[in-house]
DNA sequence: TGGTGTTATTGATTTATGTCAAAACACTCC
DNA sequence: GGAGTGTTTTGACATAAATCAATAACACCA
């Protein structure tokens, strides 16, 4: 089970590349879409103002650094474009991804005032920036802020005691065909999909090694399963980094447990 | 991985044996202790009477279902003494308990309305019990208990990232000096010992399946792994089911990946 | 277009942990 | 106090996934 010892921690490339937008610029939270179920969902005209003056919107390139584990927590980001890996690191390189955060998700909460947790972005992504003092102050301010937020992290939690159901009790078969449908999943209710694709496309920009972290597989055992599941036409592979889930279904039972193979 | 197909879910033994006080009682709101951190903690006098006033208190015999995967969320609750815990199952009846909570702690959040895990007693437990609507009115009229609320989801879900890095990523014998660390930690702040006790005792009031479950391990990987510490001298059973840690600084390296053996 | 570094795939082998089995221990209840 | 039941420990063996090792596919840039 232990990982190979990677070396810890390279520094990243692209850190400091990112574009500011001047603080205060009202257009973005007005441009922004609120409707399905992000922070800013149901925040009135007044808000909506007060959230951009506290804000910057923060456009990163692959691979940056948006959050390191350890560090003081002086910020609180909303993600509104792109895919961000949270996780979580043991002293000799291994590493556990906890989550990816998809547009409409949050990152950088802290209870003791540092980060638990790092955060990379996967591909590009844009993102709102508030400062931690502005942000709670607006909290106090914004029932309606507050009330998504918690409604937000009660979601996070309970999506992480699946993970740990996964992580804890599932095969390496079941961790990919759950990790399959639950991309095409996020994939469908970001874009707002109804009635459900019956051969959805699960969107997976990320590396081998970032789904191995996440599964809590090697790269190899996750490259094995995919190529299993190929061949038995479960799914298949699209262009850019997409898998298209041939048979849904399948690939559910697969996930809980109750498929052949 | 696959865990031995147990029958699922039998039914619980002392299910409606639970005591319940007059709703409305002031004193038990009152009587609670609810200086160190809480969901109580810091409400006012007025704020009391109204926990008070919608809340009532429940003892619970060890093994008591608390709540039910996938049932409507009817209840909320906060833990005063004793220890639940809580879990998520796969159709095949394998299990990972995604959590203990012990004194000072809640359960019941869910966003779907349906409770997305199971919960049941490990001894006996006394707690407060929430009816939804009433509880939802309470998070309105008191900032603070909101407040406290969303503190302690942003904990819990810390602590569920440590725990999928700990299940995905940590060997047997790292993953059971991690929990008997946890375990002792908790031991600690709930009885708010400070400074910390050289050698702590853990409490264990759960059996070796309920160890085993909440690790991602079987019950054989972790009584032999326990056998291991306890024949390196590192911790030593104490009478009604505790664990003196003999060497906390040795078992935090072995937790961390960095021990020796 | 071809070269170079990265990422993914596939194969052979090892190993940590799971599975199966039995003995030791701990309670409870006549 | 001993029979009966459940839990924990220990041992022998099996296996899913890790590790080690090549090769193949891809991406990027000159």
């Amino acid at each position: 089970m232990p990982q190979p010892p990677l070396p810890p921690s390279q520094p990243t490339a692209g850190r400091h590349t990112r574009l500011e937008r001047a603080e205060g610029d009202l257009q973005h939270c007005l441009l922004c879409d609120r409707s399905r179920g992000g922070l800013c969902n149901g925040v009135d005209r007044d808000g909506l103002e007060a959230l951009a003056h506290s804000s910057r919107r923060l456009v990163l390139p692959p691979g940056s650094t948006m959050v390191e584990e350890g560090q003081t927590a002086e910020a609180f980001f909303n993600i509104t474009r792109g895919t961000v890996k949270l996780f979580k690191s043991l002293p000799d390189g291994r590493r556990q991804i906890t989550g990816f955060a998809d547009p409409g998700q949050f990152l950088g909460l802290s209870r003791s005032g540092l980060y638990a947790f790092g955060a990379e972005t996967v591909d590009t992504v844009h993102a709102c920036r508030f400062q931690r003092p502005q942000f709670e102050a607006l909290l106090n301010d914004q029932p309606d802020l507050k009330r998504n937020l918690l409604a937000a992290v009660t979601d996070k939690l309970a999506e992480a005691q699946e993970q740990m159901l996964l992580l804890g009790r599932k095969t390496a078969r079941e961790k990919v065909a759950s990790f399959l449908l639950g991309r095409a999943q996020a994939e469908q209710t970001m874009r707002g999909d109804t009635p459900p694709d019956p051969m959805p496309v699960a969107s997976v920009p990320m590396t081998r090694v970032d789904i191995a972290d996440y599964l809590g597989l090697t790269i190899e055992t996750v490259s094995r399963t995919i190529s299993a599941l190929r061949r038995e036409k479960l799914i298949a592979s699209t262009e850019n980094h997409g898998i298209r889930l041939l048979s849904p279904d399948a690939l559910r039972q697969i996930a809980t447990g109750q498929g052949a193979g």
